[in-house]
DNA sequence: TTTT
DNA sequence: TTTT
């Protein structure tokens, strides 16, 4: 009796940061920009940017750690979601997530504009397949 | 070149609080319930239930005012906005709300089932316009 | 590479017809109506309605065939999909069609206001799941 | 209390077709090609292609005039409309539409691929904004 | 008739 | 922190 849906077109902020839990299960996590302009009252023009926290998981987050990169424009599909979480003074905080149920890629493959990318060497996407140093992150602390 | 769209069915979970800003601006603000079932893995049916802070501006905020009531159900479509201030202890924080852009009202008309509206005298609709004291309310500092 | 992606709030214009193919196959049938009102450049207040005709397959074509009646309203997700044939004068003709991905009930149970419905005895439920004469219509021939 | 909402993200398949009406209104028409694939039960890779009529008016039809060309890939957000028609032998015929209410080109400028655009002069965009025989075209008895 |  |  509920629906909760999103639909987003946007780039990718960074590369995703994809975690191989137990059981075979992946998660893959980056921030999404969506824009929009507007002229403001003083005529003046106007990019309001939004960043979004997406997460993915399994067969779509392989999908994500092969394919993903910093830059690219997707097209999302899911639902959102507000973990809440204790910081370190003990208030309770509030992050919201969108899990992505539906994905594809906007970007042609080869025309990824991203920094690490560019400046990559021709066999960059398979280095950016087994990305090794993603598991050791010392943020896996933190709530996202 | 970009993307930001919501869409929600769910449930008003508390009467909707309008404020009548300077220049004939309305804004109304309301938490609305979705929620999901599934069965976890021990086999228990579990409902999980996800607020959404909606937020109206402008003349579908006077619509909100007259129409929507604690229990109604509504079809929403809007965008995410995140916005971010600093708690007491000079923190960043950040909340996610969902601007409204387009809102159907799915309640049949006289079978709301809000408390409030239950228990109201028969012109309880015109009072509930009116709702005198939520501009004066001390939460006016509180971000959401 | 594309999306093709349809969301209807409507009311079913007729209790579906089901049909039960080979391999335990089931599928669904029924009109939707969407209607929208505008005023018109003579200031009149013309409502515009519009039929979709929607179609249910598998395990949802069964949920539908016990819950879905005449003048239920329903959220849809789906894809749009246009089917060709040719009529009894050799012209190729097309037939537009919904086909249902995700459903959701909006009509609260005990509350339909379909003449079925409302004039079936208490039993009227199992009766129409069993509905034992559409696969003998004659309009199997028919495209839609 | 309805909904109707189509999101596409496809191909134009043509050059659009543009027609300025009088009182300085403008429409335009054009194919949108979305696509599926899957794997058929013989284990074959197959793509189904849906065709879409798209119709855009008003502001939103100059620029698809000004900016849209065969080949490009669109984000196209509007409504599903079916209009009736007589043909030739008196049938009532339908043709169902997609009415968009928003627009976002996907395709990087200076990176469209149609044909059209490739073997044009460098001046191709202005000459495609004044594409002078369309509304000369006999095509204008068509229903589409 | 588009794209991958 | 992305893109145009």
């Amino acid at each position: 009796m509920s629906v909760n849906k999103v639909i987003l077109i946007g780039n990718v902020g960074q590369d995703p940061e994809v975690k191989h839990l137990d059981k075979d299960v992946t998660v893959a996590r980056f921030p999404l920009a969506t824009s929009e302009s507007y002229t403001a009252k003083n005529g003046e023009k106007v990019t309001a940017t939004e960043w979004h926290n997406i997460v993915v998981w399994r067969g779509l987050a392989k999908v994500v750690e092969q394919y993903v990169h910093k830059g690219d424009k997707l097209y999302l599909e899911g639902r959102i979601r507000t973990r809440s979480w204790d910081d370190k003074d003990g208030n309770k905080r509030y992050t919201t997530e969108i899990n992505v149920d539906n994905m594809e890629m906007l970007t042609p493959k080869g025309q990824s504009t991203g920094a690490q990318q560019t400046s990559a060497p021709s066999n960059q996407q398979a280095a950016s397949v087994s990305e090794p140093d993603f598991s050791s992150s010392d943020e896996d602390d933190l709530p996202f």
